[in-house]
Formats: C-alpha cells, sequence, structure tokens
DNA sequence: GCCATACTTTCGTTATTTCTAATATGCATA
DNA sequence: TATGCATATTAGAAATAACGAAAGTATGGC
C-alpha cells in the first residue's frame, strides 16, 4: 500500500528525468502549442518529440487539443512547472555553492 | 549550453524517479538518521540503500556524517522535499480525478 | 592485534529507457 | 478517392539503472 503509493509517485516523477521532458516543460510553461513548433524549438526529430510527448500525456502530466490538422499540448497541471522550478533551484544554488568553494580553496 | 542545463537539470530530477530513493526523501524530512535505522524504516537490504545513499550523495541531495560507528545521513536543501511534495500533490489530484470520473461514467 | 558492528564497494545479471528509422494514421482539400 | 501534411506508433539496437551476493573498509571495545 504504502509501497505503492511510492512506485506511482515515482512513476510520475519520472517524468522530470529527462532533458527532453524537461524542455518541453520549460517551453510549454502555461501555454499551448503545436508539435511542430515545439520540434522546431527544440530542433528534435518529431518521432522522438512525439513519444516523449505521449509519455507525458500517458501520465496526466499533457492535455492535448486538436485543431485542424495540427495537434496543441499543454501542461495540465501547473505545479509541474513548479516542482521543475525548484529542482532547478536546487542545481542552481549547487552551482553557485561549487564556485564558492573552488574560490576560498 | 542551454541543452546542458537541462541535462544537468534531468540528472539531478533523476533522484525523484525511484520509489525507494523517495521514500529515503520522505523518511529524513528535515532530521538526520543513521543508515541501519532507515533500512529498518524500509525493510530493504543494506547494500541496496547504500547504493542509493551514495546516488544521492553524489548529486547532492544528501549529505553525511560519522558519529562513531554510524553514519547520519540528511537531506541538503529543503526545496528537494518540497519538489517531492508538489509532484505527490499531482498524484493525489490525478488519483482524485480519475475517481469523480469513473462516478460519473 | 583481533573481533564485532555499521556501512560501502564491486561485479555480474536483468530490467528499463532512449533513440532512430520505418511505417501507419487522421484530417483537409482537390 | 487520391494526395499531402501533421503527427503517432512500432520495432529493434544501444545505453543506463537496479538489484543481490560477496568482499572490502572504518570504528570501537577487548
Amino acid at each position: 500500500m504504502e509501497k505503492e503509493i511510492y512506485e506511482m509517485h515515482a512513476s510520475i516523477c519520472q517524468i522530470m528525468a529527462n532533458a527532453k521532458r524537461l524542455e518541453i516543460i520549460s517551453i510549454l510553461g502555461n501555454r499551448e502549442l503545436p508539435v511542430g513548433e515545439l520540434a522546431e524549438k527544440m530542433e528534435i526529430r518529431m518521432a522522438n518529440l512525439s513519444q516523449h510527448l505521449s509519455i507525458m500525456k500517458a501520465k496526466g502530466i499533457l492535455k492535448s487539443r486538436r485543431e485542424g490538422v495540427s495537434i496543441y499540448y499543454r501542461i495540465t497541471n501547473p505545479k509541474v512547472v513548479q516542482a521543475c522550478k525548484l529542482m532547478r533551484d536546487v542545481m542552481m544554488e549547487q552551482i553557485r555553492e561549487k564556485g564558492r568553494l573552488s574560490m576560498s580553496g
């Protein structure tokens, strides 16, 4: 029971464990974009992008909407963006801390 | 450059992509515990726990302190705990949403 | 120095993830 | 219904992660 929760939790967090998916989250922010535009901004193969989008959609992180021939994606829950930002803060603080240490050492 | 940042970001977030590591973060919270106590609470083999702790320490998520024969671990930056909580919220909201949908359908 | 305790490291195996290339689908228009 | 564009899916190869078992290291007490 307890363990299952952690498994589900990890399964969602896995979204954040890939650079391209973080880039998708960062680019989307609170707007929606069609796949082609995302692919262009990211300089990534469409098939690969499509795979990531499908994973993220399957986990409920993204939602999509068709408009004619193109499909628009957006982030379902803004808390995901917040979580990513927090982790980026952690990373940035680490970088700063390392810089400070190498200055003094 | 841009891409490298995303890679580093992903590398840190990877910590959250595993159930046992989330459990470690959740159990530690803002206190420190020796490895043995963690292993006991988690019902996990010590070697395996040690492997996870070492990964987390290498990424700067945990710090350790030796006191005699035992080694105490603690979370370096409370923002990591916050990020995990946010993602758990996301998960919980999904569960609630799914329940609501299956009620009405 | 020797032993027990607490923890870590290494190694080999298995499982998972990520990517590319190729093929398939869905919609719009002629 | 044939064609073209936007996107999705599948298959298979390569890279990475997770685990258990066994051996290794550090500390404290005798």
